[in-house]
RNA sequence: GUCGGGAUGGGGGAGUGGUACCCCGUCGGGCUCAUAACCCGAAGGUCGCAGGUUCGAAUCCUGCUCCCGACCCCA
């Protein structure tokens, strides 16, 4: 056996969320796109892949300024407490990131940042330009012409006072056919693909150069300061994406990082930031001598209750509080299965508890227990074997077996909702075989008769085995939930590879199962009569 | 204004050429292992409107109506 070959697995994977502004707490929104985000990592991690998953928070808009000067707070504390609050999400919604890059906190982020606007600088891609535009004082904010009410700003209705000042600007024009090429190619893929249209069109539309540095002062001391000038800062946005960078070590040049060396680049994002991360960013790494991303997926925005939600609007919900009153697992199930993952749509709390009684109570959490009981009962708790499969065990083999396909495929799409409605296929038919098999019945008859009581075995060790992989494709998604279940069915811990979804595969080994409870409590009881 | 998205039975969503599907809700039945859960069946839709292409369209084309979004920022 050969030593130096065995080094750890590649690293598969890089998948992120986009870094949040922090001058408010985090909202159902950016609730949505974590569990996108983490489903995602953990489904190929559950596949086998080395997967590297980060989150983060972007500390240096000037939002934060104005967050502060309402509530008198300073500006440090408004952006360490939201950081803070952004931090706690992850764990909140068992969302697992193995990196949390906090833009001003982080210290891998400066040289990042620095390394990266001097690689631009070097490809000739920065230069120094004079702006010239009209300035609102109150907003400390450019506007163009056309944004403007007869010069008045839109915010404050105060006069604007035309201001220049000398930024530095990317050749982002320089891109233009590079960018169009590799969106048109599929080289970074864009989901879904009316998402790429749009950035396609307003590429071809032609690409203006854009600002990458404010002047230093007005910054109210936050930001990275521009190299080797330091009346200017980083743009907020030029400093947001390269966190992504900072993640793996590019700040270091000492090695390359993992950006270059990992497999596939995947961003989760929201239609807003599309443009950012479609065409700033890549035209930066590619000035960068940096590989492109692979992969944007972009989810929509939520409405809550019919209404808009916006940090800024203030009707924004606190997850910690849908949390609290319906567990992170009905939440993530919800986002995930009752949300199209692409489309704008309406978060409404009786929905979340209307799908998580019918579908996860009695659907999933009912099998569990219908089952479990009876091995319970008849079988001492003691998981059987399988035995012959007649027509009914192979239909219901055939759907298990091919479920690891479909959610291959929906998850690769981005199709959270379809992959679960895949593996409710399976929890369906599964309830129909206890039906249609009636092992209650074959226990009456099994004291007096043995072809019964291997019958009656059987049968259970179908209805476990399909639980067993329902264990296995729920770990992804609702990896709570998951873990419950495989205890539930007498395995320690939840199953981490997804290997197979054959019944056979997964067939149980005689484990002892845990005295039958609900597995999943309904919120609303249903008592009537 | 420019660009884009959507309109599917009471509610929410799938469905890009071949008898309209899923969940909730409603009604009826079965079962009784189970969280009054599970299973079966039924009612309910001219798939926004009008044309067109086609042997055949929710699905393609044209026009129209309505809703929403983006274009400064936003997950």
């Amino acid at each position: 056996m050969t030593h130096a070959s065995e080094e750890a697995r590649p690293l598969a994977r890089y998948i992120s969320t986009t870094i949040p502004y922090v001058n408010a707490a985090p909202h159902v929104g950016f609730a949505l796109e974590l569990v996108q985000t983490d489903s995602l990592a953990r489904y190929y991690r559950a596949r086998g892949d080395q997967v590297r998953a980060s989150t983060g928070s972007d500390d240096h808009s000037l939002k934060s300024v104005r967050a502060a000067a309402l509530t008198g707070e300073s500006v440090t504390a408004v952006v360490r407490r939201n950081s803070s609050a952004f931090r706690a999400q992850g764990p909140l919604l068992q969302a697992r990131f193995d990196e949390f890059i906090s833009t001003s906190g982080d210290l891998r982020h400066r040289p990042s940042v620095e390394r990266l606007f001097r690689a631009c600088k070097a490809n000739g891609d920065l230069y120094r330009r004079a702006y010239r535009a009209a300035y609102c004082v109150d907003c400390e904010q450019f506007y163009r012409d056309e944004e403007l009410e007869q010069g008045v700003c839109p915010e404050h209705g105060r006069a604007t006072e035309v201001l220049e000042e000398e930024n530095w600007f990317f050749r982002l024009s320089r891109y233009q056919e590079k960018l169009a090429a590799a969106i048109r190619s599929g080289t970074i893929r864009i989901l879904p693909a009316a998402r790429r249209q749009e950035v396609l069109s307003f590429v071809e539309r032609g690409l203006s150069d854009f600002s990458v540095s404010r002047v230093a002062s007005r910054a109210h001391g936050l930001g990275i300061g521009v190299p080797d000038d330091p009346s200017q800062v980083v743009y907020v946005w030029f400093d947001a994406l390269a966190n992504y960078l900072s993640v793996g070590g590019y700040g270091d040049p000492s090695a390359p990082c993992e950006w270059e060396r990992v497999g596939r680049r995947v961003h989760v994002l929201g239609k807003g930031v599309l443009r950012f991360h479609a065409v700033y960013w890549p035209a930066i790494l590619l000035s960068a001598g940096l590989p492109l991303p692979d992969e944007l997926r972009v989810h929509g925005y939520l409405t809550l209750e019919g209404k808009k939600i916006g940090k800024s609007a203030g009707n924004a919900v606190d997850p910690r509080d849908l949390v609290r009153d319906y567990g992170a697992t009905a939440l993530r199930y919800y986002l995930l299965r009752h949300i199209p993952p692409f489309k704008d749509a309406d978060f409404a709390r009786q929905r979340l508890v209307e799908a998580h009684d019918s579908e996860l109570a009695d659907e999933l959490g009912n099998l569990s227990l219908r089952v479990t009981s009876l091995v319970q009962r008849h079988l001492d708790g003691i998981a059987p074997a399988l035995g012959e499969f007649a027509e009914r065990e192979q239909q219901l083999e055939q759907i298990a077996a091919g479920l690891l396909a479909r959610l291959d495929r929906h998850v690769g799409d981005h199709e959270f909702d379809l992959a679960l409605d895949a593996i409710w296929e399976l929890v369906r038919a599964t309830n129909r075989y206890i039906d249609a098999t009636q092992p209650w019945q074959l226990a009456r008859s099994a004291i007096t008769d043995a072809a019964l009581r291997a019958r009656l075995a059987s049968v259970l060790a179908v209805g476990l085995a399909a639980l067993h992989v329902l264990a296995a494709c729920l770990a992804a998604f609702l990896p709570e939930l998951a873990a419950k279940l495989s205890l539930a069915l007498g395995r320690a811990v939840a199953p981490l590879a997804l290997n197979s979804t054959s019944l056979v595969w997964h067939a149980p080994r005689g484990e002892t199962l845990r005295p039958p409870e609900p597995l999943v409590p309904r919120i609303r009881e249903r008592r009537s009569a």
